[in-house]
DNA sequence: TATGTAAATGCAAATTATTTGCAATAAGGA
DNA sequence: TCCTTATTGCAAATAATTTGCATTTACATA
């Protein structure tokens, strides 16, 4: 669903922020913006980063990671397995359904739900600031 | 929203389970139980159950946590800060809206954002097992 | 009511994901 | 190329929750 989003958008996030374009920071990013695994935690990606410099470290992935979310070029979801998932902000709004059995996490929006939010919030006397919403489940035996 | 539910209850769940009705368990049910403070965390549960035996502890709380819920008799709540709290489980499914000034947690319920949901899981092939909605947000001011 | 046994407790230590202090390194403007 | 300062890697700190183990307690039975 989201628009594509590559490696150059996320280093200027940085550039913008007046950050350093280091070589751990060029990695972390890529491995960010690769469409093949997505919504990797930090461990995912600290053991892909450290096949292309084994000596990167944990600490600065999470450092990395941590200064992307803070300027809006990555989001992260704390899913109900503890660990925090990261993935590019870039495209629409949306939300997950997580596979139980294989973990995969499945991307859909949906305008009405995201409507009768603010309706239901509304009618509380409050205004969404941002809101989780997480379906689990399995899938539908043929 | 939830249908009143007191402290027998959850201790019948117990029973059921086998379990023996210890002091330390008493206590932390009847805090459970309480209305007056809803969703609390397990160091809430902890601070108040030291007032009535002060030689309760910590991971007494956190067993008999785990104990009631894996009976059902209450659900556990991650939200974003971090902590798990805690609420009898009673009455009807219900999510939740926090508020992000106050940490306050308002209760509400959609029929129809719950059918949504399932449609749109069944469109994907999936059936829901379980699903958790927040909402975060502030009071629309006046 | 007294008693034996397994379940439950309290304490201290372990766990897990993430963060932080600090000395060494390296990015990038001058 | 050089200088300054941000960034790094390492080790140690956090914070919430869990676990090992010796001691206590609930409660079924006599
Ligand atoms: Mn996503
Ligand atoms: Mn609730
Ligand atoms: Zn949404
Ligand atoms: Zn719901």
């Amino acid at each position: 669903m989201p628009t594509p989003l590559d490696s150059d958008d996320l280093l200027n996030a940085l550039r913008d922020a007046g950050a350093r374009i280091t070589k751990p920071r060029r990695i972390i990013i890529q491995i960010l913006a690769d469409k093949g695994d997505e919504h990797p935690d930090a461990m995912d990606i600290f053991r892909r980063a450290v096949r292309q410099d084994s000596r990167i470290s944990l600490p600065t992935v999470y450092r990395t990671l941590k200064m992307l979310e803070e300027h809006g070029a990555i989001q992260r979801h704390a899913f109900v397995d503890g660990r925090s998932r990261y993935e590019p902000a870039d495209g629409p709004h949306h939300d997950h359904l997580i596979d139980m059995d294989t973990g995969a996490v499945i991307e859909f929006q949906s305008e009405k739900i995201e409507r009768l939010q603010e309706e239901i919030a509304r009618e509380l006397g409050y205004e969404i600031v941002h809101h989780r919403l997480e379906l689990y489940g399995r899938k539908t035996k043929v």
